[in-house]
DNA sequence: ACCTGAACACCGTTCAAGT
DNA sequence: ACCTGAACACCGTTCAAGT
């Protein structure tokens, strides 16, 4: 806002909220662009969830006004496409392209998938709604790729593939709404043992309650895996 | 709106599709209730999408003020929520309760619970961010019931529902995602062979263009139990 | 080429009332 | 107990301009 007039600004004039950034940083920002406005949706996107992210407080967290993101953008659908792809960016470890271990690398290409959403919450509620992006596709050619030098047939590997990013996706999804926060969790819990009676299997093996997330999806990878490629 | 007035009205009321319905119509509605406000949340979901439910275009609907419906319900969360666990309400065949291929009992129970967030495309894409609700609950318990009476241990059932569970939610969500309208479609597969260089395995094997849904579901569910119980 | 404020259309929800 | 319109706060985006 008050910006324009170049000079020394003195201090205090953005301040926003959870995350302060003071004005004498506000206020050298470096100019926009697509990169800088994706990291920043990111950033906001973990700070505040889906529904904090407005183009004004994303335009005030630049250092910019809100009217300037449409230049570098066509509208706010765009910014959600590129954080969530931007998130699902993958590194492959070098040294591990040319191991003979399949399952290896199967396991760990999804395991690091996985960590990659949970990193941000929100991409697993973002991801139904959203198109492909060059990361995700890039994961898929990999996961092909590693696939279909393991072995399996040309005819069997579209039903891998899918399965084994089923079960990606929806243990993604399933952990990131099970992370409620404390209110909620303490809310949800109440009422399931109140209807105990309703639900005796799932109470007692306390399906709700169980929060090895990481044991859990690492076992049920090993079943699929042994499905698809018994050992 | 106009409302009010009582008297005899003559016929056709209903008519809901896409929809303009016109103040006669409109005038004889039932009265508001939980029941008919979920309902009418549904129909709109089903025929606008996510985007498409409105407070305001859903009091249209049931012919009533917009703010008639905040008596019967919270916010338009609530609403939500609402919606997607009416959606989910599972009619158990009877005859198959006493069968004792539990594998076909689960294998049913998956595909009904999949066919049932087909029918409503919105649900996979709103499942991420909400709470359980009963039918969602109930449907838990009676996949954990089939499993203990098969005879997987307790201390591997959550793995197993988990695992399932997931299957399910991703192999819908990304079902639900793939959706899409022709145009984007299109755009779709025109990026994709663009780009083929860069991912040559997923486009040899036409990844993307496989239409079988059905089929990978069933086929991706059976390598999952071979994995969870080995026949 | 890049950025801006004013203004518009729209939407969820509060409130003070009505019956 | 149930429903209502007016009004408020907020948000995405268009537009006509600025540099």
């Amino acid at each position: 806002m008050a910006a324009k007039r170049g000079g020394a600004q003195s201090k205090r004039s953005q301040r926003t909220a959870a995350s302060p950034r003071s004005v004498q940083e506000a206020s050298r920002e470096p100019p926009l662009s697509l990169e800088r406005i994706v990291a920043t949706a990111v950033e906001l996107l973990d700070a505040e969830g889906v529904d904090g992210l407005k183009m004004r407080r994303l335009a005030d967290r630049l250092g910019s006004g809100a009217m300037s993101l449409y230049w570098h953008v066509g509208n706010k659908e765009e910014v959600f496409d590129l954080a969530l792809d931007s998130v699902l960016e993958y590194r492959a470890p070098p040294q591990i392209i040319e191991s003979q271990d399949w399952r290896g690398e199967v396991v760990h290409m999804l395991e690091d998938w996985r960590a990659s959403m949970l990193r941000h919450p929100w991409s697993a509620s973002l991801l139904p709604r959203r198109a492909l992006g060059p990361n995700i596709l890039g994961r898929l050619e990999l996961l092909s790729k590693t696939l279909s030098r393991a072995g399996v047939a040309d005819a069997d590997l579209n039903v891998a593939i899918w399965s084994l990013w089923n079960f990606v996706i929806g243990a993604t999804t399933t952990r990131a709404s099970f992370d409620l926060s404390d209110d909620d969790r303490a809310a949800a819990q109440q009422r399931l043992t109140r209807l105990s009676e309703r639900y005796p299997t799932i109470e007692r093996t306390r399906l709700l309650l169980d929060n090895d997330w990481d044991g859990a999806f690492r076992k049920g990878l090993d079943f699929l895996l042994d499905g698809l490629a018994p050992r």
